[in-house]
DNA sequence: ACAAGGAGTTACCCGATGGTGAGTACCCCT
DNA sequence: AGGGGTACTCACCATCGGGTAACTCCTTGT
């Protein structure tokens, strides 16, 4: 588990400094990324994403459901189980910082 | 020394990465936040943040000036070296980026 | 002479983060 | 019966970020 970690009381009044820690990690912002077509399963996700494994996957991805960045849905067909995560509404209200993070991130390595 | 961590070649095609990259760190937005009100020195920092360590804050500032956020401005008063940090041009321009991570955060809080 | 303040430095420690390699359970297709 | 796909889980390990305690150097004030 990756999840949200210890809110020392002395952390939580930085505001800018909770919505880092959500997307922190060094997969998460990819994750997120990738997102924006729509939803995906785990293994669409995995072979998006080239270097991550299983494990950090399935971390990364139980922090951003239990943050509330993204719900997951489970749906079974002919008996197979297949998940696939997509953001819940509130996740997308962050997608305008994650441009604001991307748009400044560019301009950066144009430096 | 914090400094901007390994840059693995696999992890400079996020652009949203690279920005988080710069300011997360237990301390940083809150430096960087502290440094609206102007340029601060590194004991006023230190008052300024309870809790944080000499070292820790050094580590900091030291990443941050290197990555070209702050600059350092070290004037002599009558032989008594005196230091202290302030954003430079460029690091200000993050500054907007920091208040979307800010205003979001709060309305996170809020939930 | 000695404390006090400014600005760090050094050595060491611990927990979190991310990575590896293997294994699980279920199902479909040939 | 075997290979492949879905979706993980587990044990273990290396590295990194942050923290502590002590120590340095220089200067000013009492």
């Amino acid at each position: 588990m990756v999840s949200t970690p210890g809110f020392d009381a002395k952390m939580i009044d930085c505001p800018a400094l909770v919505t880092i820690q959500l997307v922190s990690g060094k997969w998460k912002t990819r994750i997120l990324w990738h997102l924006r077509h729509g939803e995906a399963g785990f293994g669409e996700l995995k072979r998006a994403l080239p270097g991550i494994s299983p494990k950090v996957l399935t971390d990364h991805l139980d922090a951003l459901v239990s943050d509330g960045l993204l719900k997951r849905l489970e749906r079974k067909e002919k008996n197979v189980v297949h998940s696939a995560y997509d953001y819940s509404d509130y996740g997308r209200t962050l997608i305008p910082v994650l441009d604001a993070l991307g748009n400044w991130g560019l301009s950066h390595r144009a430096q």
